[in-house]
DNA sequence: TCACCTATGGATAGCGCTATCCTATGCGAT
DNA sequence: ATCGCATAGGATAGCGCTATCCATAGGTGA
């Protein structure tokens, strides 16, 4: 027994070696038969497996990543943690991924064109296998980065039908405009739009909101009311406050998502100014607890798990290098109206 | 030029051995001089540096983590992210280990056991630099994997004394005994305490409830509304319904989480009940929207962010291999008194 | 029958780093 | 001088897998 004395880095961990030895064939053999790359007679597959099973064997990322050239996870770039709707998306994209296999790997650009650049330089360098990130629009060198890379890549949360860009999501825009015409429908004159941070998104719906609120030749410029900080209940009290104040002729807000809504609802309350009688809300993206508002609110449910599983699922068709019948998967939404409107 | 002739898998990149041609010195004195590792001549440490900075070198995470046997990425597990309280831990965590160099891989447990024990088997097949894991409680299995990886772990959310746990967080039960006592002081007899999920940090509060109850001579079992189901505002509303119609006498409720306390003010609102006149309403954790409600919740405010970075600080001394001066670090907590009590 | 192709197993040589051993040098103690 | 020992650079040999080339066997059409 000379073992120790023996220059030996080894592991102890069961190697694909070892499962060759095993299993009485070459190496390269048992990572064909496991990777299910090329043609490998059925028996020696057979063989190959059973040996897996008995010895435990688990396959080395690391290892895998260095030889191949890609690693065995998939980078997804969220703009925020803290708006549920992307926890949601994570959710349903982490679930299907581990079924594909694949690790997930988190980054959180808060909205910030740059961060998202040095977040996706920083996960470009460990070769992840697919790429998942929010929206289209980005800056060019971010742009750039993700076509020469050739790492294959979905964007959520839009549908752009363009070329060689693969996108699960829904057209925020006519969202925004259907909402609005709901409002319109159900007889609100002044039709104020509040939304805060401002992401492309949120612009989308507003300019679906002008689209129909020009269509009906009651758009007002003084109707908007934008502000760049994060969106918190918060802020959504506080920009009803305003809003009420400033244009008591208003009578009905349109808020970019639910949190800003059921601030607002929540200011209204205690204010004493009754919705919808003297003025209706509506919200976007029917996130936790706008049902149990008082009253209910009014708002735009958005297929975010949907969209999650989708987008994983177009992802690992794409890592195995199949063709996707459709580059661009529009899931939809549904205006849910309820006591608020 | 016989270039595409030769049998060559090189990706293109900048490679270590690139760097230590620019600087005249071995590749391994590139890799001591950007490890720190060993003692280098400061002359040959800033050619190299000049060499790295001149070609762009950016070291490739699979080589070393295969060469080496640890990854370059930190795995957390939480139990939940639709739990605003882990979404500001992680958001700490996060930002610290990136500073450190250190990728941060989420795992979600759903607050079950096995499920734990599954995604810790295999992110430790990924070679983690090191392991961030909620609360103190896991199956033994779970529990033995942790010790044998000889993975440097620090543990969330808790406080233990035990040796050679690290763990950052506060202790539960005090609060949840701190919140009684103040519903106690304010003069509340029947103080009902409300839980879901029933995780072991729910149980905990519970406990110091019971304990502050029992030294008041008012407990009774019949108070203790515990719900196995997954926390939510709607949850809440329900329990808060459920608790008025059958236990009229009760004059306060602890709700275990604001999302659930939320939801009971919600529901008071709806059918009429004052708060705190008819009864008084706590909730746990400060959850965003706590303040805005109507009446503002009265709650426990936990040092989310503050766990998160010290936890990652500590972690970050670990895996350099220094020693910690505490192995477990309280971070204490905050009884905010408002409106509903 | 022969050239030619496809299918399938294996040998070989890395992927880009770092652990380990070895060597050369300098310096104080004997 | 001689020895011991600490300091620092480098050669060597992997880490555990896969890309690439090669070899062999069997089938095909003229």
């Amino acid at each position: 027994m000379n073992s120790s004395k023996v220059k030996s880095r080894a592991t102890g961990r069961i190697t694909l070696a070892d499962v060759a030895r095993a299993a009485n064939v070459s190496p390269i053999t048992v990572s064909r038969a496991l990777r299910g790359e090329r043609a490998v007679d059925p028996e020696l597959v057979a063989r190959v497996q059973a040996a897996v099973a008995k010895l435990g064997y688990l396959p080395n990322p690391a290892a895998r990543a260095l030889a191949s050239g890609v690693g065995s996870h998939v980078a997804v770039l969220i703009p925020m943690l803290s708006n549920a709707l992307f926890v949601d998306l994570l959710e349903a994209i982490q679930r299907t991924l581990r079924q594909g296999g694949y690790q997930t790997l988190i980054g959180v650009t808060h909205y910030d064109p740059a961060e998202e650049e040095m977040l996706l330089r920083e996960q470009l360098l460990h070769r992840p296998a697919g790429l998942l990130v929010t929206g289209l629009e980005r800056n060019d060198a971010t742009r750039n980065l993700i076509v020469q890379s050739r790492v294959p890549c979905v964007h959520l949360m839009e549908a752009s039908g363009a070329p060689g860009v693969y996108s699960v999501g829904f057209s925020q825009a006519d969202a925004g405009e259907e909402l609005t015409r709901h409002l319109l429908a159900k007889g609100y004159k002044r039709i104020a739009f509040a939304a805060a941070q401002l992401d492309p998104r949120t612009l989308q719906r507003l300019d679906g909101w002008r689209k129909a609120l020009r269509t009906a030749g009651l758009y007002d410029a003084t109707l908007e009311w934008l502000n760049p900080t994060p969106s918190s209940i918060s802020l959504g009290a506080r920009m009803f406050e305003q809003i009420m104040g400033q244009q008591p002729a208003v009578d009905a807000v349109f808020f970019c998502n639910d949190d800003l809504a059921q601030g607002a609802l929540l200011a209204a309350l205690r204010l004493g100014i009754v919705v919808p009688q003297r003025v209706a809300v509506a919200g976007f993206n029917d996130l936790t607890g706008s049902d149990q508002m008082l009253p209910p609110l009014t708002t735009v449910r958005t297929p975010r798990a949907e969209i999650g599983n989708a987008a994983a699922t177009m992802l690992l068709a794409l890592m195995r290098g199949e063709a996707v019948q459709s580059h661009c998967v529009d899931l939809g939404y549904e205006v849910l109206v309820r006591g608020s409107t």
